[in-house]
DNA sequence: GGCCGATCCG
DNA sequence: CGGATCGGCC
């Protein structure tokens, strides 16, 4: 528990409202192949009721369901590819409707959305990290990462309507100063940049996505969702940046319970090197 | 122990005679680096006087020293190259005068010598595998090898003296129809063909080397240093091969006082597809 | 620093 | 099957 609203590592789930308590968790597991163990040891500790993982790295046939499968999820959303990205949707509650879109046109399996019970749209994102030069005519990772968030705002703009929805995912973008350890340091540095961090809150504005995690940690507060593998000592030099996130609609905003990243997560053993991100929502009944 | 002469896993070292009890262990272990645990194991039940490793897999400035000297190794001597062969000595016992050779001049470390108390010379060997096809004429892996075994020949019987010598390693060849799971079957398999037994039993005549193990371990009976990877339940179904071996010069026949394989350790977590060969022996004081 | 796949080698 | 290396990606 970091927060006064926090989500409660397995704490008890008694509800002041009408809804149903769910809580969702968004990790960016980096291999879930190689991550059965700690992601076992996540989800017994954290008990998500829907889990959405980014850079599984494996296709479809060879996602390994039953090891998650078997940790309560009876439905599920899968989408992979050969060696890189790769999405996915674990739920304890039905899901419906699953689908994806194909952004910038690459194949890449970087989307997925269901709908929960409720009509609840949720969509599982991973943007593109966008290589290492903040420039897109020089780098065309940064380019494609541009574009990325682009077509992502025009795309929900398009569809301004009522409807409750979730967007969460490894969006590659620390927007806020205090999403990082330094923001003097990382204005240059892909991931904090000026240009995607204004892309990032247009996409924001175009749907009036509300940044479910801020609402319940202070924006003045320094939060982070992950740390690189080059840092040994992640944890006491703490150079890191909050690149995963869970957005609502505004219709959702009440219905916000708690939020926590899952920080001990990065500390475990065959860590990645995202920590899972969390909030607990009181979803319409 | 697995013979009535074995050399007894830790047990006593009573003399009979009046040298020094020495126990001597060959093991190819494939990456030293990646086998630390398996090999402090055998190291701490076997409690070998002298470990003659090969395929350690590292260059000398990566030898991982210090892992392996605290086993209680005050001396050593390493010789290793980049991703492939690489051969090592450590001793409990002083080692002087190291010692190499260049066969067939391919700058492959695949041999060190070294002088033991008493002025036994030790020559630790990595011998090749030969490929998959057995004909020098089609496969040069296979011609290397038989190359390889005429010149360490041709070297040893330059120097037909009264010096008392030990030869060890993996010499990659299994010369008696024992050695082999089934001779039929692997007549024609690399490491057990005619032309290799017969090279292998030239070198043998040319010094007067005597096979220590067999020396202990009647040749009548089966016995296997390598268990093939590929092989599922290499315990249940035992398609092994004595690729490993322990040979001394005729003046230290009588000092033998023990053989043994060591196959415990191919069942080890993490195990090599070899195990280790020991043998005891009443070294000159 | 660490994961993936490809390639070489046993 | 399982070491080692390398280049791509984060």
């Amino acid at each position: 528990m970091t927060t006064a609203k926090g989500t409660g590592k397995g704490g008890s789930r008694r509800s002041a409202a009408s809804g149903r308590r769910v809580r969702i968790a968004t990790w960016n597991i980096n291999s879930v192949r190689i991550r059965l163990e700690p992601l076992g040891r996540f989800v017994r500790e954290w008990k998500p009721d829907i889990l959405c993982l980014q850079e599984t790295k494996v296709v479809d046939p060879d996602f390994p369901l039953d090891a998650v499968r078997s940790l309560g999820f009876a439905h599920h959303a899968v989408r992979g590819q050969k060696s890189y990205n790769g999405v996915a949707i674990f739920s304890r509650l039905p899901l419906a409707s699953p689908a994806f879109e194909d952004w910038c046109d690459k194949g890449d399996c970087r989307h997925l959305s269901v709908e929960l019970p409720g009509g609840v749209e949720l969509h599982n994102f991973y943007v593109p990290a966008g290589g290492d030069i903040p420039d897109p005519d020089a780098n065309p990772k940064f380019d494609h990462k541009l574009r990325f968030v682009d077509q992502m705002r025009d795309w929900f703009a398009r569809r301004r309507d009522s409807r409750p929805r979730i967007l969460l995912g490894d969006l590659n973008i620390a927007p806020l100063e205090t999403d990082v350890w330094s923001h003097k340091q990382l204005l240059k540095v892909v991931s904090h940049t000026p240009v995607e961090v204004e892309k990032l809150g247009r996409m924001m504005e175009a749907h009036d996505w509300v940044d479910a995690v801020r609402e319940v940690i202070p924006p003045e507060e320094k939060l982070y969702s992950w740390w690189s593998y080059r840092s040994p000592d992640w944890d006491m030099a703490d150079k890191g940046r909050r690149l995963d996130h869970i957005w609502v609609t505004p219709g959702l905003k009440g219905a916000i319970r708690g939020a926590e990243v899952a920080r001990a997560v990065r500390g475990f053993e065959m860590a990645s090197d995202h920590a899972p991100v969390l909030v607990d929502l009181e979803l319409p009944a």
